[in-house]
DNA sequence: GGGTGGCGAACGAACGTTCGTTCGTCAATC
DNA sequence: GATTGACGAACGAACGTTCGTTCGCCACCC
């Protein structure tokens, strides 16, 4: 990459720091491209030297972001073989991210349906495609159970597995709405209750899932970034 | 009420209900009056004669939706004695709702930020009263425990509290991102799969917690309707 | 009972502003 | 000296809102 490639592709990332955070603040119908440029000190119509359209800034965003999240699920998806514990490392990792991003998973969560149609189907497969990672990690603990005896459980459906691994995902999307790191503790906190109800609910003991102070207590930060650059050839 | 009074309370509502649909689709910026004043049929000035602006509009179907639903929360807080049952009552009638108003859920959710200064802290202590009343549901489960003698699970305090309110909260507040009638189950289902998560957790075993199936199967419509009419005095 | 005046309610047109986008130009870089 | 990239100016369209007017209904007086 030549340097003039790279100054490029820091210049649109600087772009799309500042645009997630003025969507996350008003919306994308709120941002206006005259803001943009005020937030990133460029002249107006600099912006259309390093993105065709507003619509395309907010498709580049979020294909960004949901790459992001899916590189870094299946880069944990194989440390450790116990079901809880890895659910533990999957929640965590997004609570963290979303925690430490929350501009961008505003944008997530509140502009997919502002997508022109043409981007819209790019971005619903990476979103079924982190679901389906999530679903997995869910159907493991659900298949493993917790080593009770009884099964007055009746067998776990398709269907009951996909409502519960989306209210399991309800929880860490909400956390955007509520977080206040003065108010309710540290990310781990936020990520061992959600944890915990999802893998006990709120007064069942599990005697066979590992006691939450066995839990790791903070995972590699990795190399993730904010909007990872994609590089090369997809 | 004279006549006079009833039609324009009726046609009010009648430009709400248009207008949820619509900033739920494109969101309270992406919406224009003239968008509005086609969708009900008025001409564009004729809506001023119902609402003074734009954000009038948004801040009235806020109000309106939460006083609906804290409404209808009091109205069924104390019709059984049981912490769980209770509980799933509240989810199921939250679920009920959202599946019913998903135009509204989505713009409760969405668009509490587009509100002008003036009314975001009216919206502000409804949804914290709102709150509350989730938050002492949940508590008392929490507090009944769920009868084993196991008690290897520290004291609640009230953070941890609030972040497990929080997270059933938003398994709830997410199904209007996800469920499909046709897809997903009934409404009933999706309040059993919420509230087995939140008591019971994916795997444990809940002893003392009312089995799913004897869960009221369904509960009353009541006739709260999607955005209640404020007669009279506040 | 039949005209008549007052008024709520709906409207089209237009306001000034802001929107996303384009274009021609000019300075800086290789 | 050619190419890149930043810019101000300008575009037509659409924005939220206001204005003056009209229409039709209902109460009132002759």
């Amino acid at each position: 990459m030549t340097p003039r490639q790279a100054r490029l592709a820091q210049q649109r990332a600087d772009i799309l720091h500042a645009a997630a955070a003025l969507i996350a603040a008003r919306g994308f119908h709120g941002m206006s491209m005259r803001d943009l440029a005020e937030a990133t000190g460029f002249g107006v119509s600099s912006l259309y030297n390093y993105f065709t359209s507003k619509e395309e800034l907010l498709a580049e965003l979020q294909i960004r972001a949901f790459e992001t999240l899916i590189a870094a699920a299946n880069d944990s998806r194989n440390d450790t073989p116990d079901p809880a514990t890895r659910l533990y490392v999957f929640i965590f990792n997004q609570v963290r991210y979303f925690i430490d991003h929350a501009d961008v998973m505003r944008v997530l969560i509140h502009e997919a349906a502002a997508l022109p149609a043409e981007h819209r189907q790019r971005v619903r497969s990476l979103k079924e495609a982190y679901f389906r990672i999530g679903r997995d990690a869910v159907a493991a603990v659900f298949a493993q159970g917790c080593g009770t005896p009884d099964s007055a459980r009746g067998p776990v459906d398709a269907v009951a597995l996909d409502r519960a691994t989306y209210s399991i995902f309800g929880m860490i999307n909400w956390v955007w709405a509520w977080y206040e790191p003065s108010l309710h503790g540290t990310p781990e906190d936020v990520a061992r209750s959600i944890h915990g109800l999802a893998v006990c609910g709120l007064v069942a003991r599990c005697p066979a899932s590992p006691s939450h102070d066995q839990l790791p207590q903070s995972l590699a930060q990795g190399q993730v970034s904010l909007l990872k650059h994609r590089t090369g050839t997809h």
